[in-house]
DNA sequence: CCATTATATTAGTAGAAGCTAATATTAGGG
DNA sequence: CCCTAATATTAGCTTCTACTAATATAATGG
């Protein structure tokens, strides 16, 4: 836990790391890095996972009750998992007579892509 | 949990949604799917996160000692994030001397880049 | 060899997540 | 109005997560 980028002693060289070493930063907001993580772990479950896929691939939107087969979870878990896409921003939704039909963002839609083209790449 | 695609009875029409109805599907084989899953789930959550921006930051890699101090939590947790990141397939690591630096993949770089680009795009 | 440093691993635990089942809400049609 | 169907919400429970603290492993240098 020493670090190397003690100025205390200049005799041992050895001792530190090539790079420029130490407390590295990056520069998103902390609202911008919630933001992001909000929309990952909504992704990073099977269950929203696979919805967002199916509401993804049907043009006119999907409606609850279309998931739940599909799925193979309860209604109530089904509408928690949209919910929860919903809220972070990965998918719309639209209320039509007694139905609700959900359609995939721009920015759902550019993540999916993304993995569909990297997927496989095991490093660079 | 009726959903109408019943062709039981044609007689009401007002109680059938208009699109395609009624258990979509999507081409993903499973692994596929726990693939992008995992690699979602790795990325989603604080610490995991900020360590990929931290890492893919940086050109010749992060050694570990680096993050501890900004991601605010034990030399252990550091370490377990980074091997969560490396076996979902987000970081690479070299060992060298008594340090082992971590850099971000292809696939990990492509994801952050998305997620800047469309941040904020509240719908479309 | 022994001490030290960097990192990994393990056990234990507090709190979060995700499900089901039950209940509430909203909309349409006799 | 009342009944039914689609979806949302809530409570409760169980399983998983992410941390800390402690310990193990590897590499370097006296």
């Amino acid at each position: 836990m020493a670090s190397p980028e003690s100025a205390t002693d200049e005799t041992d060289d050895a001792n530190r790391p090539p790079a420029g070493c130490c407390t590295a930063t990056h520069d998103l907001s902390p609202d911008d890095v919630a933001a992001d993580v909000e929309t990952l772990a909504a992704l990073g479950n099977d269950t929203r996972y696979e919805a967002l896929r199916l509401v993804a691939d049907t043009d006119g939107g999907v409606c609850v009750c279309e998931l739940e087969p599909a799925l193979g979870v309860s209604q109530g878990a089904v509408s928690q998992a949209l919910s929860r896409l919903f809220s972070a921003g990965l998918v719309d939704r639209r209320k039509e007579g007694r139905w609700r039909y959900y359609s995939a963002t721009e920015r759902a839609e550019r993540v999916l892509d993304v993995l569909d083209e990297t997927r496989g790449d095991r490093d660079e």
